[in-house]
DNA sequence: ACTATTGGCGCG
DNA sequence: AAAGCGCGCCAATAGT
């Protein structure tokens, strides 16, 4: 490796596009150097500044780094200007920055990205962000977190923001290993042969004809919930929407046809032919097919990531068997257990949770602790005391929830209570909750007059309850998506060295490895608590283990020695579909 | 003919 | 069971 003289130690390398040049602007622009060329060169140059590990400032990963990857460049840490923008413009910490009192300007508007079109550098021009602009913003962004009241916090937030984005642009670009063939068999044997274009598969066609001739509605579309509805009523059931669940409830002999109706039509519709042929493509190399879903770092407002088409936080079990790994490969499948209780108890301090999670399942922790009598009963407790739950089960077994843990229990039930009132609070690491909409607090005030009948006051009320469950769950569930995040750029730290010490993993160098499908392990799935890496064979086990070691590591980056487990189950498997 | 909303359901 | 959080996507429907 590179012996620390080589290196630019902590130094930040801003790069802005403008009108077809790259502004390279070395440490801030103060004791930097500043260098100009054409956008062509932008790969080669990046490339061979990284050798030097520094942190590149950008406007949007999400726009440039594409264009690297394709170039089969990678680099280890940049600070994304535009997803820390976001972060510091509503943290609480930062309120008082210039940042946060600046009108909305150009940072604020999110990008749309564009969902099918490769990547070129000309993305960068996209971000109408002159060299200056650039540079003022993150003199901007380092003033907010110097002066905040925890800079520590917010430093964690935005590398982990940043390496975020990192991490997405690389999983769209390697793609998830997809085997068209198993996909297709899957749904021959559920659906039938792949039907002519507009038309249903035999197996729908038939249950469509049977879900008619029980109704007696020769005509239905099964499709169609009003038909649906009415039909049902026609035949006699008293029925007032057409959800599976209700239906479930019913004794008639449409039941059974109409949920499997349902469910196939849902493949059929949302992963059948069609989503292959949108969503797969061929590999780089040529062998096996890759699902590339645009990730969005930041789309939900609690810092979980959103998709923008292809649905890949939502594919269905049935389909999960045709995620294969390549000849050769495996797929290290990581699922994190129950992260938002065990956040919770960190975050809280709460001891006695946290030891209750000691174990490999909290939920039967609390069983044993003598809480709740079931593991069933725990889970829905736990949800429930997560979500906001007050009636049902969960509102029975809150009582006791709140006896054994008071710590814990007393976070989320302050949050809420905050929320009711049209206060903001934040995660641990300092993202914060949107404030609410005029119209809630206009909701509030109209039900404040002396004149406010009772449905106003009953809306009112309602709309203070309905926030007080979001902030009630923004804590956790955006402290949860933090330590998820921790643990994604820990472990992506860690593949980078096992691919470092792997001969047969080629000479990544030192800007990491440049194809990973050339023999590195690399990330090719995230969902909220849930990882799958894709790895050659005989590094599959160090995968395994690296994949343990960076969740503890996220463990101790957000809470120090607190202690808090986090425990996963890890599977090494040819696919998907055995890991569960 | 177009866009926006709704009902429903997949995932965590 | 479907109450209680966060999403994206589809077909059908309502609105223009």
């Amino acid at each position: 490796m590179s012996p620390a003289a080589t290196t630019l130690g902590h130094v930040d390398v801003v790069v802005a596009v403008e009108r077809g040049n790259v502004h390279l602007v070395a440490d801030g622009g103060a004791a930097g150097t500043t260098s100009r060329f054409p956008l062509e060169e932008l790969p080669e140059r990046v490339r061979a500044l990284e050798a030097r590990r520094p942190r590149w400032v950008w406007a949007d990963t999400g726009s440039l780094y594409p264009a690297l990857l394709q170039a089969s460049v990678r680099v280890e840490r940049c600070h994304d200007l535009r997803l820390c923008h976001a972060v510091l413009r509503h943290a609480a910490l930062s309120a008082g920055s210039a940042l946060a009192s600046a009108p909305p300007g150009a940072w604020d508007t999110s990008l749309s990205g564009d969902v099918d079109h490769q990547p070129t550098l000309l993305d960068g021009l996209v971000q109408a962000h002159t060299a200056e602009d650039v540079v003022a913003e993150h003199a901007r962004q380092r003033a907010a977190v110097d002066g905040s009241a925890d800079p520590g916090r917010l430093r964690l937030l935005l590398a982990a923001e940043s390496a975020g984005a990192l991490i997405a642009a690389e999983m769209s670009h390697d793609g998830l290993p997809w085997d068209r063939e198993v996909h297709d068999r899957l749904l021959t044997d559920l659906l039938g042969p792949r039907p002519r274009h507009g038309s249903r598969p035999a197996r729908l066609e038939a249950l469509a004809g049977q879900i008619r001739a029980c109704l007696d509605a020769p005509d239905l579309n099964p499709d169609s919930a009003p038909e649906l509805l009415r039909a049902l009523r026609g035949a006699g059931l008293d029925v007032r929407t057409t959800r599976k669940w209700e239906l479930a409830e019913l004794d008639h002999p449409v039941v059974p046809p109409l949920l499997e109706y349902k469910q196939l039509s849902r493949l059929f519709s949302a992963n059948g032919w069609a989503w292959m042929d949108a969503w797969v493509r061929p590999a780089a190399g040529g062998r096996g097919g890759r699902f590339r879903p645009d990730y969005v770092p930041g789309g939900v407002v609690t810092g979980r990531w959103a998709t923008r088409g292809g649905g890949a936080l939502q594919l269905p079990r049935q389909i999960r068997a045709a995620v294969t790994a390549d000849p050769g490969w495996k797929l290290v499948v990581a699922d994190a257990a129950q992260v938002e209780p065990r956040v919770l108890a960190a975050m809280s301090r709460d001891g006695h949770m946290a030891r209750a999670g000691r174990g490999a399942d909290l939920y039967q922790g609390l069983v044993d602790d003598g809480i709740v009598d079931t593991r069933a009963h725990a889970k829905v407790a736990m949800l429930g005391a997560l979500y906001g739950a007050t009636t049902g089960e969960a509102g029975r077994l809150m009582p006791r929830l709140v006896r054994a843990y008071p710590r814990a229990t007393g976070v989320v039930e302050h949050a809420a209570q905050v929320g009711e009132g049209g206060g903001v609070v934040s995660t641990w690491l300092g993202r914060t909750s949107p404030p609410p909409a005029g119209s809630w607090h206009e909701a509030q005030r109209r039900a404040s007059e002396p004149d406010a009948d009772e449905a106003d006051r009953r809306r009112a009320y309602r709309q203070a309850r309905d926030w007080g469950r979001f902030t009630r769950n923004f804590v956790v569930q955006g402290t949860a998506a933090e330590w998820a995040l921790c643990w994604m750029a820990d472990l992506r730290g860690r593949l980078r060295e096992i691919a470092g010490n792997d001969p047969a993993a080629g000479d990544p160098g030192t800007s990491g490895p440049a194809a990973p499908g050339a023999g590195a392990p690399h990330l090719v799935f995230f969902l909220h608590d849930e990882v799958i890496v894709h790895s050659p064979a005989h590094l599959a086990d160090a995968v395994a283990a690296a994949v343990r070691e960076a969740a503890a590591g996220a463990g101790r980056l957000l809470f120090g020695d607190f202690p808090v487990e986090f425990p996963l189950d890890v599977a090494v498997v040819d696919n998907y579909a055995e890991a569960t």
